[in-house]
DNA sequence: TGACTCATGTCAGCATTCTGACATACAGTG
DNA sequence: CACTGTATGTCAGAATGCTGACATGAGTCA
């Protein structure tokens, strides 16, 4: 009854922005993996394992970015559905590493589908210029926001 | 101990870049923000309020990219804290358009410092051509997204 | 006018994630 | 060797957000 939609000042804050696209990234996967029965984190933590198996349960909540008490509730679900199987000792130290099983790796072929539907889609209209633009600029962003963290 | 932090294939997929980016961002907001007692969400109602004063509930929901039975409840502690005002009745319909107290508007201006601080950082090193390219092309994502869903 | 559709505010229950805490294991230093 | 610091896996409780549901008000159309 009162906005538009178009510029104030929120939709040329470059944060602003990252967070909607974010959000509409996350909603779109979302839609896509729930025939599926799978949630995004479920999906991310099979994706991260199929690239680099043997990650452990920390490595895969920074890589998922939740922590590691999440992923790990996650991952124990997982493990007791039979998606992914973890030595039940550590050959050394505390790190148990995780890897897919045949079962977890079917299941993430389907999800892998249609979560490459889902980034087709997302970067439908844009140049490969343009999205290696995008590319740069966000891991600029990155790298900015991770470095100085007490600067005044 | 297994992997590094470059290059495999998730490192060049731009969704999960933009998921690194957004959570980057929001980590760095929670941090500056803790100190003044505030959350990210509790932050985005505030600064949505002060640029359009009278949103209601379900509008502030969709501008913070929350439902908006959450939005409810912040709203509530905000109302009880003395931070908004709504009116007790609906003029016309159910629609209560909330506004922010003075109390409000002093909390947000601490907030809004410390929030710019966050985005300056975000976007030092980056010229203000790559900055307008990134806003572009995170609008397209957007725009993307949100168009065909059902697209096989 | 009446029926139908849609959006809103709100309550209740559930799910997911986070914070806090603990024991353990390795690496470095004296 | 003992000590300190850092990282891990895990348990328990708290917070936060979401889904489901309901009643209400406005707009549309016959």
């Amino acid at each position: 009854m009162s906005q538009s939609g178009d510029g104030v000042d929120l939709d040329s804050s470059l944060g602003y922005l990252l967070k909607e696209a974010s959000s509409a990234l996350r909603a779109a996967m979302e839609e896509v993996l729930r025939p599926l029965g799978m949630t995004v984190t479920h999906y991310s933590c099979l994706e991260l394992l199929a690239q680099r198996p043997g990650l452990s349960n920390s490595e895969l909540a920074r890589g998922a970015f939740v922590t590691r008490q999440s992923m790990n509730v996650l991952l124990q679900a997982l493990e007791r559905d039979g998606y992914v199987s973890r030595p039940a000792e550590a050959a050394v130290g505390k790190v148990l590493p995780a890897r897919l099983t045949p079962r977890g790796r079917r299941s993430l072929e389907k999800a892998t589908v249609a979560v490459r539907s889902v980034e087709v889609r997302m970067l439908a209209g844009m140049s490969e210029a343009e999205q290696s633009d995008a590319f740069r600029a966000l891991k600029s962003m990155v790298r900015s926001l991770r470095e100085g963290n007490d600067a005044t």
